[in-house]
DNA sequence: ATTCCGACTTAGTTGAGACTAACTTTCAAC
DNA sequence: GTTGAAAGTTAGTCTCAACTAAGTCGGAAT
């Protein structure tokens, strides 16, 4: 039973979304740039892409010292492994009460576990949502992967109006700072003025009394469409 | 860090959850016993109780050819897995819409993966349920677990009157059947009357027009008390 | 007492997926 | 062009948790 190998284990789950992630950008994802985002060995990584290489149907074209690509086959894993993952997040955001910087761990280790009945138990009970917590896209029950903002915070100038739309979700240090902040996707901001010396913006938030500064690496980090 | 290796694999929990359900009844597990609950070879078995004994704290008491039986530590992982497992099938069954013979694989698979922060969720979320959807009691959070039902539809007589309150979980068949015939916990039901010959009872089903007639096989895996 | 069967254990393999150590390739700086 | 560092690969090892094949043990029936 089961010919086409539709089975995959959680390591290769976890390698298609980070390739998936690193050539977001770049043509072709290195070993040394996989190695970095799993928290790996580099030896690891390359044995590990030989054998995506060899599944069949191949998960990645791989050419030895110039990196690897997702074969379509291995593009449609990623999503579907993407699209568990934010469903998820926005689930134990808005269902279970986590805060914005709690959600991703969990979700990291249940979207390899998760059956389609329970995908669409959740997409049913959230509403099918379009956006995670952090702002990303959702890939629709095609895999089809909307837009995902680019325009940061940091290339603003005084005077723009825009709203957040996605935040970096890499960091749960820097979710915890900006939720303080009130710095949350869906909020409007004004740009107030930007420091010739350390490139601070100082930034009025919706709802929230006061100024807020953020310094010039962590505004790289926040994305933003104009305001209307 | 973590000297007092806290982590247990998803091998383990589902060894330790066994040897709790097979003591229940028995002073020691077997080995093959084990083996035929969860569907591996017996000397499988045999090389992990002994891991499970050498591990610190040791899970399980093993005997060589005397079978094994938990230490409190065993205990109390197993309990937890346990708990995890009933929640989750509370959740799946409540909040996503499963139908009753769904939620045990699903669950069996996410119990080893769901953090404290995630069943701390699903007991706000659910009301702090006191048991799974099959009427199996969930051990509460200190890992008590309260009586399980035990006296069987099958040692009923004509005019006895009793709730249903636990229903054997082991095959999604046998559930499936049930439902259609709306024998599920909570449900009152008067024994009519039981053959002589094929000890086949007729039952009076509250909410349920007509009467269900159910074999001693079946019979003997529903579980109730006396009604008032 | 012998025999036999089922339960159990031992020994040796396998496959995933990680690791380290050592080697090779590439490429930029001098 | 040589050199050095970073990136990448190869080779060999480890752990986990499964397997099969080949025993051993113990109790029941003869
Ligand atoms: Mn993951
Ligand atoms: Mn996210
Ligand atoms: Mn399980
Ligand atoms: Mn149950």
């Amino acid at each position: 039973m089961e010919r086409t190998a539709e089975h995959t284990s959680t390591a290769v789950d976890d390698y298609l979304k980070s390739i998936f992630h690193l050539t977001r950008g770049s043509v072709r994802a290195g070993t040394r740039d996989i190695a970095d985002a799993l928290r790996i060995s580099q030896a690891s990584v390359t044995a590990m892409l030989k054998k995506l290489a060899a599944m069949e149907p191949p998960m990645v074209d791989y050419r030895k010292r110039e990196g690897v690509v997702l074969t379509k086959h291995g593009e449609k894993r990623a999503l579907s492994v993407i699209r568990h993952h934010r469903l998820l997040e926005t689930f134990l955001y808005q269902t279970l009460g986590y805060s914005w910087d709690e959600v991703h761990d969990e979700a990291c280790r249940l979207e390899h576990v998760i059956s389609d009945r329970f995908e669409e138990g959740l997409v049913k009970l959230l509403g099918n949502p379009t956006h995670d917590p952090h702002g990303d896209p959702i890939p629709d029950h095609k895999l089809r992967l909307g837009r995902t903002a680019t325009e940061a915070l940091s290339a603003l100038h005084p005077g723009d109006r825009v709203v957040v739309e996605r935040v970096d979700d890499k960091d749960a240090e820097l979710l915890r700072y900006l939720a303080g902040k009130s710095v949350l996707p869906g909020r409007r901001i004004l740009v107030l003025s930007r420091s010739n010396f350390d490139g601070n913006l100082s930034l009025q938030v919706s709802g929230c009394r006061g100024k807020v500064v953020l310094g010039p690496e962590i505004a790289e980090r926040i994305f933003v469409r104009l305001d209307r």
